[in-house]
DNA sequence: TGGGGTTAT
DNA sequence: ATAACCC
């Protein structure tokens, strides 16, 4: 059986990209991956996996504590129901409900403080190790999703197999919309090999970690994600291209478009467009005059089931934070006493990384009745002679780094004047490998000094640092 | 709304 | 430093 796509079969370096969906393409962008160019995979060509675990922080308590399973769980973060395991979602708990709502409507719930991310994290690190065996390109989205680009692993499969035995490949799980598998249509035959896949990574995470979660298999991570929440727990769903416009279709609002948040959602609905279809439909000029064209073009292509951003491997962590909410905090002592805690914390995981932050932040939010969310910072350099003493566990780097936390505490709060806090947070980051023999003359090289504006091009070197007096 | 994360401006 | 996005 011979595949009728005009289509090279090798690493084809620039077929034409052809729409993914339903229009043109406007400009295909070249994708960035570790500062570098790489070429745009004709966009609609590549296959990507989404993997979502199912209610992970719930699960992730069951592994901890056997006895717990079978029974209705949530976890609990302040007064808050983060996520519930399935048991409790028949008895009507919903992710992120009050714990008095949530034990009104099913008393029976047990209920396990999750304040605590550790044990979270490092499933969550097990995870993504687990798919980087399959394709190094895999990445994060939270503790308890990832994107992996199997384009080439799915590639190499198909050379693998004779034309004849085309026919006799299987898709893994549900098509979306029960749509019928075309033989001839090489993407088809991608995605069923992605779909296979999907089934082995999420075999893996059960074997070997004792997860379960669900898969989306599609041209692009949009798509993919979207098509992995349709067959809920421990299930897989593929999308084959021509169903993508009934599956954004399937979004009621557009605030269901991940890439569409709280804000852009809102200011949509002023423009009156409520659907994905209003999106698609709407005025480019008036929404690019609206939103700007970067943010405009980029909804208006997701509304069309468009999404060329490449995966992003996301490598090790690019900051570390502790963070802690309470009612209120009204006096420096109570805060530096908090802000002691965070950077216990702190320490100990910066220590376990290997590599050593270089910036400092220091994290409020202060109490206002009514007004949403609004959080200030001040960061600063880690002195270099504290970042030395980091990973040796021998010297008190705690004395130094809360003296300089106090410092940006300070110049956000005027203490004088009384002030009410419900948030601290204590962020680490601009993180550096660790410096063996080399570090000299690297940081020789490569280190700007103040005098040397002309390759300023780096963002480390645009942070703009709050001056600490010694 | 928690306790995290990322990128763009 | 903030604002937007994601979970």
């Amino acid at each position: 059986m011979e595949l009728a796509d005009a289509e090279a079969a090798g690493p084809s370096p620039e077929a034409p990209a052809p729409a993914e969906c339903a229009p043109a393409e406007p400009g295909g962008l070249p994708g960035l991956v570790h500062d570098q160019l790489v070429p745009t995979q004709s966009s609609s060509s590549r296959v990507i996996v989404h993997v979502d675990l199912d209610c992970f922080y719930a699960q992730v308590e069951m592994i901890s504590h056997p006895e717990l399973k079978g029974k209705p769980l949530g976890v609990q973060q302040k007064y808050l129901v983060v996520t519930c395991n399935y048991e409790a979602r028949e008895l009507g708990v919903k992710k992120l409900m009050n714990v008095r709502d949530a034990k009104e409507k099913c008393p029976q719930l047990i209920l396990v403080n999750g304040e605590d991310l550790t044990r979270y994290r490092e499933m969550s690190y097990k995870v993504t190790e687990l798919l980087e065996e399959f394709s190094p390109i895999v990445e994060r989205l939270g503790f308890d999703e990832n994107f992996v680009d199997l384009t080439e692993m799915v590639e190499k499969r198909l050379q693998q197999l004779q034309s004849n035995e085309l026919s006799a490949v299987t898709v893994s799980g549900h098509v979306y919309n029960n749509q019928p598998v075309n033989f001839h249509n090489v993407m088809h035959m991608r995605l069923l090999v992605g779909s296979q896949v999907a089934a082995e990574m999420r075999e893996a995470m059960h074997n070997q970690l004792g997860l379960t979660g669900c898969a989306g298999v599609a041209s692009n991570k949009l798509l993919a994600k979207l098509v992995s929440g349709v067959f809920k727990p421990n299930q897989q769903t593929v999308l084959l291209p021509e169903s993508c416009q009934d599956l954004i279709n399937s979004l009621n609002h557009i605030k269901e478009m991940p890439g569409i948040g709280y804000k852009t959602a809102k200011r949509l609905e002023v423009l009156g467009i409520n659907s994905v279809r209003d999106l698609q439909s709407f005025s480019f000029k008036i929404l690019e005059k609206e939103l700007g064209i970067s943010v405009a073009q980029r909804i208006q292509k997701l509304s069309f089931g468009e999404d060329n951003s490449p995966v992003m491997p996301s490598g090790p962590p690019q900051s570390f934070s502790e963070e802690d909410s309470f009612k209120k905090c009204s006096s420096e002592v109570e805060a530096k006493k908090k802000i002691e805690e965070l950077l216990a914390s702190l320490l100990n995981r910066v220590c376990q990384d290997g590599r050593r932050p270089h910036t400092i932040r220091l994290v409020i939010r202060r109490y206002s009745p009514e007004k949403h969310y609004s959080r200030e910072s001040r960061q600063c350099p880690i002195p270099s002679h504290v970042i030395q003493k980091l990973g040796t566990g021998n010297y008190d780097v705690m004395t130094p780094m809360v003296d300089i936390l106090m410092k940006l505490f300070r110049n956000m709060v005027n203490v004088k004047m009384p002030f009410h806090l419900t948030l601290l947070s204590v962020c680490f980051c601009n993180l550096k490998a660790q410096n063996t023999a080399k570090k000299g003359l690297i940081d020789y090289y490569l280190t700007p000094s103040l005098s040397t504006t002309s390759h300023s091009g780096k963002r480390s070197f645009k942070m703009k640092d709050t001056h600490i007096e010694d």
